[in-house]
DNA sequence: ACCTGAACACCGTTCAAGT
DNA sequence: ACCTGAACACCGTTCAAGT
């Protein structure tokens, strides 16, 4: 636990466990953006090598600082990878909403949004594992992750029911679509990037249109009913 | 490299880096099981705990033998990963067609189907994890694994095939079908055993009976046809 | 307040040596 | 052929000490 508004006084008279070295270089510090230094550093090298390779001593090394400096700005090394999560988010929202916008909202718009929503995945794959691959818990300790995958969902949320108003889906509870329609996107995006569509020959952006294809017809609300099952 | 095929002729007159050192301990060997015996130890020790909390060392130490006895039955910690992998594809298998049949094929037997899949990933999500969470890469050196793996991809297909010439479900190639259809199980699987069902207040086998229902209606032959898009 | 550097308790993997 | 035990090159985290 990191408390920062506590006033710590240290003690100046101890006993020295060991002699002082003498410094070698001299003392660079980074003032107030090793912070963002260190979140930055992390992010490419997600984005370059995955989770795995993220080390707290190279990220330290690169940025010609100790390995425990970090300590100062992130609880550990899950805080860290938490923040690169939540930036994720943030990217990935952005995208969204600018691929619906940008096809005219209905649907259009949401079939661009689901294509785009795949790529995202395919083109981040590290970045995408770390806000969904269940490295981070998600009902764990960071608000801004928690917040920011919320929103991210209630894009999806928003879209769906605005399409049940313009009678483009059909009526039922917004939020169980959104989940379903989540699981679909979700579902070909991590089979992506996992390389599983590989191992059945198939590429991602082609399994992303049939999906959202599928998944029209699905939800779609029909002239014709096809009777009780 | 494993190469098991070659016959080495060891050197026996060598120059000893090191004395030897008395033997506190008599030798116990394991004798032929101890491969058996290390997979079965990985594979409780991964539904316990998840492929993070394996270690060769503790392995090692739970079967009385030395950390690196591990490498006269695998090349690595790959590659025993990926034998704990083969077996959850072989009993996810079991489970799948047993659903199947249980529930008398047809529509009854592939809904049932993916209720089953949802259930086997939530009810062993470390397991899941190790088959598809990109620990290992399918397209990797284990034969074995990309074999089960493959298998299981064909009951879907086959189920598929045969649904639809019942005509239970619409033309198509059933292995298109098919990608899709195992998309959307994957993904409502994933979004539960990584705990973001409960960031959107929803429960696994709710919204896997919710997607098999859509699947249904998106990929069922229908009696009249909607008109062209 | 912020950072260092040594220490601690871990890892997977290699390899000469023992039987 | 199979296994040991020391060694190697790594980890994240802690903490007294320096400025």
């Amino acid at each position: 636990m990191l408390t920062m508004s506590t006033c710590v006084v240290y003690p100046v008279f101890v006993a020295r466990a060991r002699p002082a070295r003498p410094r070698k270089h001299p003392l660079v510090y980074h003032h107030g953006n090793l912070r963002r230094a260190l979140l930055d550093e992390a992010l490419t090298t997600i984005r370059d090598g995955g989770v795995e390779s993220l080390t707290l001593r190279a990220v330290g090394a690169r940025l010609g600082v100790s390995r425990s400096a970090l300590y100062r700005h992130f609880a550990d090394k899950r805080a860290l990878v938490s923040a690169v999560g939540a930036e994720g988010f943030r990217l990935f929202r952005t995208q969204l909403t600018a691929a619906w916008e940008r096809a005219g909202r209905g649907r259009a718009g949401f079939e661009a949004m689901g294509i785009a929503y795949v790529q995202f995945a395919v083109t981040n794959p590290s970045h995408y594992r770390v806000m969904f691959g269940g490295f981070l818990d998600p009902n764990g300790s960071d608000p801004d992750l928690l917040n920011e995958a919320s929103r991210t969902f209630h894009v999806l949320v928003d879209s769906l029911a605005e399409q049940q108003r313009d009678g483009l889906v059909r009526q039922g509870d917004p939020r169980q679509l959104a989940r379903f329609v989540w699981a679909v996107v979700h579902g070909v995006a991590t089979l992506a990037i996992d390389g599983q569509l590989e191992t059945m020959k198939a590429s991602p952006d082609e399994l992303a249109r049939f999906a959202v294809e599928q998944l029209r017809t699905g939800i779609a609300r029909r002239a014709h009913s096809t009777g009780p099952a």
